[in-house]
DNA sequence: GTCTATAGTATGATAGAC
DNA sequence: GTCTATCATACTATAGAC
């Protein structure tokens, strides 16, 4: 019989390197392009293996969104504690493009991407996807309602939203991480306005 | 013997319906998962006819990406002799977010989702598809050097064009179109304080 | 120039041994 | 829980008749 731990260890060791590598490779060459064959490569079972802990790639795909929206929580929760201003906050929120530059440069904004491509996929999925711009965008409207943005809290956080989103799908195009510095120091002088 | 209009009017016409149905499918469902099944029933044509007008899936991807850089650079040489300032001109620009709106809310922005999906395939094509971005940015610049922005002029054109890009990736995820009048009226906001 | 038939390959998915 | 077959399908691409 096994311990609690040996289940955790044990059961979903495979399961989570699975999703792991999922994760990654979603982000990097997008998920319809993402086979099996390249997941159990990185995580070095067999396909057969691979259909013992997910039945279909979909599932594999919800798998993933949820470990993102997970992830995406926890940030979020840290950040709320860390900051101690709401223009700290937000500033935590733009300078993840400064921190994740090098990928963004590379591959762009893994949400944006993923929304992208299940929305021309039509894929079911689509809606949870989006719930990870949802957690963004609800979270950084209560930041600019603390600062007292009441009437347009949404709209800033949206209009924020989509500045990052612009800034990682063109330094991704063009390739250009000295971008993403520019458009941070704008972004930046933008927030500013709202807290003087 | 054919006339040169029996042969444009006869070979080319097949082949840019091809063509045709295959930009719009490209931005509908994007590259890869646009199959030539479904191109040929667009066409209603049989697979095999297909190939006499295209060897590979890439040359029809070379045939559609040619096909936006000339009508691009059309619509850009139109906006430059109707406009009559750059700041009209950029407006042209501008207002394109409103006039697709429809197709922006439902697929989001052709440029920027072509681009980000051969990054992702690491597809020889890429640096051609961002050709259109340049397209963009170039003319964009200009209009900005004519409002005496020498020394930021492609910092703002980027900028714009990044906006541009957000605004189209979160309408469609949001499937908002609100959203758009919204950010383009920041936009219009924006773009006033170098012509004043 | 258009068609039908088909090859070749990769993929998602299953069955069953260990 | 992991493996080795294997199936069924979809897709790109080719060959050859008309």
């Amino acid at each position: 019989m096994k311990s609690a731990a040996d289940n955790f260890m044990g059961k979903n060791a495979t399961r989570d390197r699975i999703v792991d590598a999922a994760d990654q490779l979603f982000y990097q060459h997008g998920f319809e392009h993402t086979s099996f064959a390249q997941i159990a490569k990185v995580v070095n079972i067999s396909r057969g293996n691979f259909y013992h802990h997910f039945k279909t790639k979909d599932e594999i795909l919800d798998a993933v969104i949820n470990r993102r929206l997970t992830n995406t929580s926890s940030m979020l929760e840290k950040w709320e504690l860390e900051g101690k201003s709401p223009e700290d906050r937000i500033r935590s929120f733009i300078n993840i493009l400064i921190k994740n530059r090098s990928k963004i440069k590379r591959y762009g904004c893994p949400v944006g991407a993923l929304c992208s491509e299940l929305v021309k996929l039509d894929h079911s999925a689509k809606d949870d996807a989006n719930e990870l711009f949802t957690l963004f965008r609800t979270w950084i409207r209560r930041q600019f309602e603390q600062l007292n943005r009441h009437d347009d809290a949404d709209e800033l956080a949206m209009h924020l939203l989509a500045r990052s989103q612009g800034v990682a799908t063109l330094a991704s195009a063009f390739n250009d991480e000295r971008f993403i510095k520019q458009e941070v120091k704008r972004l930046n002088e933008w927030l500013s306005q709202y807290t003087e």
